[in-house]
RNA sequence: GGGCGUGUAGCUCAGUGGUAGAGCGCCGCCCUUACAAGGCGGAUGUCGGCGGUUCGAAACCGUCCACGCCCA
């Protein structure tokens, strides 16, 4: 390695600094610090190295981190990190975006417990006071993305409200409504009765409730006809019923008046190819001002839509239900209903789906009302286009079919918000009715009359300009060219629709068809360890400052890195972060261990020839793990990366290598530092390949391992392109060997720690390099005085004679035995049978033939060696 | 109602046609001087059911059952 290894240790300087277990408490928040003085997460718009890009999906300015930000940064965090070692001008965005809704309903709450409301203060001051809110109370994740380690260049903090971002929602509104992508149009809209505000479709959340279904008969004598509603009260809005105009049943009163009940009204009967005369009764009533299928309805016959609630949904209907409440006005109109005999039919309850405010869970009203939108219809089908076309990846790509399902059928969208808290609608209404939209660097008309439109826009508007609002747009910054477009956007498959798909919109549009990135990484939800959604009310939802107080953030963040599968739902529990600490600790005692023993970075690594079998192992297995690792990386496999690191780690280098290399370190001279050397390497490589995911841990013990500055500006490792086969396969032979006879040993309920005299004959294998070794391994006695063997153990090629100084548990080992001959004897039986197969051996590949052809051969010899095994054993 | 997906060890999940795997949990032994947050060994599966394709199916096709998600 040759960047900054050989610079002063910033670290611990000493094994005598390391204790015996790792405490993240202690090194995490100070090593942070230092990362964000030093300036490392910074990125300079300047630089000739190429760009990596990404920007946080911004958090919301009321929230605090949960679960779902640790996973989502761990995994960004990892991406960049590794980006940055790899010599990329690397930027991760920070930044909240100003939630409106949720922001204002969080001031009007604390409002309420003064006894006032916002139109107490009036607009200005309640938007001033949320400003204040904001500085005192707002945005506390940023500190909690700290403790997580979150690599941001925090010099570049944004927030969608700030002046240069207003800018960019100015400036992308005044274009799409001078090229009449934005309209304003009353039409039907989701209504929150209790926000007081429009939402999006996609705001909505649908839900099974149990209503009821009610079928009133409306009009006279014979001409009667018989709707059904879940919604009652909505009838005194009905201007029409309709039927299907070839319904025979309904022919003598189509374009006739029918008598409205309650009300003085009679209403025509439309015919409407639309109606399903299979259901129901055929005939719907038609409530234009409250449906949108109504709605539909009533454009097409001309009808007449009367509004009958208010915005806090109470109806205004003059008479004896004004003034109800939706709900009271439903029970008071059915209980009039009855008592005039009109009620024919009532299913309750009645399950039906039924839309809900996503912010506050209040069942929504569809309004009548005047709204501005976005007329998504081009830049919908250019944002298809360009994951079609492949401009646009997405991970993992069985995404991509919801994707085009949205964005091809896509209504347009509703961009007005009748809230205080957010980007005020640019466009004044003059006195006559005309409308103005100001630029952001224009005046707004002066004169008598002209006012500023009082909506808001959705948050959702000013978030789909993120890509670009944050680096400068509508400005042609250098940042914009250097940066743009962004290279991955790492999300939820929650955001496709609400974020995603409208920042290919937005970025599409404003970037004259630059993509906004070129790769759409989506992620799964976190849930609890039983694989339930976590939430509040549930009760099953943890605190992940609570985990990394507990387990150090780095123990979170490899748990939630080995659990991201792509676009899956990544299950944690208390018990996983456990194990991941107990990973993180093993590391730390393996790396004390290699510098208690003198493992070094210094200097060449010694040639082939001058290497042990062991130490050619090791790195041949390390080259492979840097390719295996890199290929994860680029295919965003978080979890089968962290997974083969995992496995590497402990299963070869510390459980095998480490403890192979003891006998060198034992041995000492010139064997030791050749171990040492390779150890040291090793080790490098390995806290280098681990440190996006594990930042804390691999620091502190690599800056103490190498002397070098720190990680974080290391350079990622390159596969070194040595594999040494030969190697690989001698070192399973000793892993072979050992295992057996532990196997044997626990069989015959020997205690580990006690030694064994033993006689090794390794001739004529490849073993005999490494007796010194597995005699280490095996705590196995040379042959003394006496030696009087009393069990033999064939391994390959090679024989294990121990004295166990007495008699043998015979039974035990025949029990082994003889099971380990059944397994043997049906494998060959396995094999014997696919190879008497003459289709198999005139169509599988020669490969698995030859494969097949092997298994036999081992299982005979297997077969062979425990049927001598088992004729040795003394008879019982 | 439409669409997508899932079903593999006790739990949570990998596994894209060729010997069924991991983590946690479980059983036994061991405080062997890097690590008990550890070491060593072990047990555990009609791969949801049925049918088909194939020399060969956990994987591919059909169908049924169960569950989940998205959209309306």
């Amino acid at each position: 390695m040759t960047d900054n290894t050989q610079r002063p240790a910033s670290g611990p300087d000493s094994t005598q600094d390391l204790p015996t277990t790792y405490t993240p408490a202690e090194v995490e928040g100070p090593l942070y610090e230092r990362w964000v003085e030093r300036g490392y997460f910074e990125a300079d718009a300047k630089s000739d190295k190429p760009a990596y890009t990404i920007v946080i999906p911004p958090p919301n300015v009321t929230g605090s981190l949960h679960l779902g930000h640790a996973f989502e940064h761990t995994l960004i965090d990892s991406l960049t990190r590794r980006k940055r070692m790899q010599g990329h001008e690397t930027l991760w965005q920070p930044g909240m975006d100003h939630a409106g809704i949720a922001t204002q309903n969080v001031v009007e709450r604390e409002l309420a417990k003064e006894g006032k409301s916002r139109h107490d203060l009036g607009r200005e001051a309640f938007v001033e006071r949320v400003w204040k809110w904001k500085a005192e109370s707002g945005g506390q994740i940023a500190g909690q993305m700290r403790r997580l380690g979150d690599g941001v260049a925090w010099s570049r903090d944004r927030f969608t409200m700030d002046e240069g971002l207003s800018r960019a929602v100015r400036s992308i509104f005044k274009k799409l409504y001078d090229d009449k992508l934005i309209y304003r149009a009353e039409r039907i809209i989701n209504w929150c009765p209790r926000c007081l505000t429009a939402i999006s479709d996609i705001e909505v959340d649908y839900q099974d409730d149990e209503g009821e279904l009610v079928s009133l008969k409306y009009g006279e004598g014979d001409d009667t006809v018989v709707v059904a509603t879940t919604r009652v009260e909505t009838m005194l809005g009905d201007t029409a019923v309709a039927v299907h105009p070839d319904d025979a049943r309904y022919a003598h009163l189509i374009g006739r008046r029918i008598k409205l009940p309650l009300t003085d009204r009679t209403i025509p009967v439309v015919a409407d190819a639309h109606v399903d005369p299979e259901f129901g009764t055929g005939a719907v009533k038609v409530t234009p001002a409250h449906d949108p299928n109504d709605f539909a309805i009533g454009q097409r016959h001309g009808l007449e839509s009367l509004t009958i609630m208010d915005e806090r949904a109470v109806i205004t209907v003059p008479g004896p239900f004004e003034g109800l409440d939706r709900f009271e006005a439903r029970s008071a109109i059915v209980a009039a209903l009855r008592a005039q005999g009109r009620i024919v039919a009532e299913k309750r309850p009645y399950v039906h789906s039924v839309g809900h405010c996503s912010r506050c869970g209040t069942t929504l009203e569809p309004r009548l009302s005047l709204q501005w939108w976005v007329r998504v219809e081009t830049l919908a089908r250019a944002a298809g286009d360009a994951v079609r076309d492949g401009r646009v990846r997405i991970h993992p790509a069985e995404m991509s079919q919801r994707y085009f399902d949205w964005v091809d059928n896509l209504n347009d969208w509703c961009i007005s918000r009748q809230l205080w808290w957010g980007h005020r609608i640019p466009v004044w209404h003059g006195p006559d009715g005309e409308m103005v939209c100001v630029g952001p660097d224009e005046q707004p008309p002066a004169g008598e009359g002209w006012t500023q439109d009082t909506d808001v826009l959705d948050t959702w508007f000013s978030s789909a300009l993120w890509p670009f609002s944050t680096l400068g747009w509508p400005d042609k910054t250098p940042d914009l060219a250097k940066f743009y477009p962004n290279s991955a956007m790492v999300t939820g498959y929650d955001l496709m629709f609400f974020w995603v798909a409208r920042m290919m919109m937005f970025g599409l549009y404003a970037m004259d068809g630059a993509v906004p990135f070129h790769t759409i990484a989506f992620h799964g939800m976190v849930r609890d360890e039983n694989g339930k959604k976590m939430s509040k009310s549930f009760g099953n939802a943890v605190n992940p400052l609570d985990w990394m107080d507990k387990y150090g953030s780095d123990a979170l963040r490899f748990t939630l890195a080995r659990g991201a599968n792509p676009g899956i739902d990544v299950p944690i529990g208390e018990d996983w972060v456990q194990a991941s600490r107990n990973f993180a600790n093993k590391i730390w005692n393996a790396t004390r261990f290699a510098l208690m023993n003198g493992a070094s970075v210094q200097g060449p690594l010694p040639a082939p020839e001058q290497l042990s079998a062991a130490d050619r192992w090791i790195l041949s297995r390390l080259g492979r793990v840097v390719a295996e690792v890199d290929a994860y990386y680029d295919d965003y496999q978080f979890a089968k990366l962290s997974d083969a690191l995992y496995h590497f780690a402990w299963d070869e280098v510390f459980d095998w290598y480490v403890e192979l290399s003891k006998t060198s370190f034992f041995r000492g001279g010139e064997s030791a530092r050749v171990s040492g050397r390779v150890l040291g390497e090793v080790l490098d490589t390995l806290l280098r390949l681990l440190h996006p995911i594990v930042p804390f841990l691999t620091e502190t013990l690599w800056t103490t391992l190498t002397g070098g500055e720190s990680l974080v500006v290391a350079d990622w490792p390159a596969d070194s392109g040595f594999r040494d086969a030969a190697a690989e396969a001698e070192i399973a032979e000793v892993q072979r060997v050992v295992t057996e006879v532990r196997r044997f040993r626990t069989n015959q309920g020997l205690q580990d720690g006690q030694k064994v005299p033993a006689r090794l004959t390794l001739d004529g294998t490849v073993l005999g390099p490494h007796e010194d070794a597995i005699r280490q391994l095996l705590r196995l006695q040379p042959v003394g005085e006496g030696f009087h063997a009393t069990a033999s153990l064939p391994v390959g090629g090679a024989t294990v004679e121990l004295d166990l100084s007495g008699a043998i548990d015979v039974a035990a080992e025949r029990k082994r035995l003889t099971k380990d001959l059944a397994a043997a004897q049906k494998e060959k039986s396995d094999a014997e049978r696919k190879l008497g197969n003459e289709g198999f051996l005139a169509k599988a590949p020669e490969k698995v033939v030859t494969g097949i052809r092997g298994r036999l051969a081992t299982a005979e010899s297997d077969i062979a060696r425990i049927t001598a095994q088992l004729a040795a054993l003394p008879q019982a």
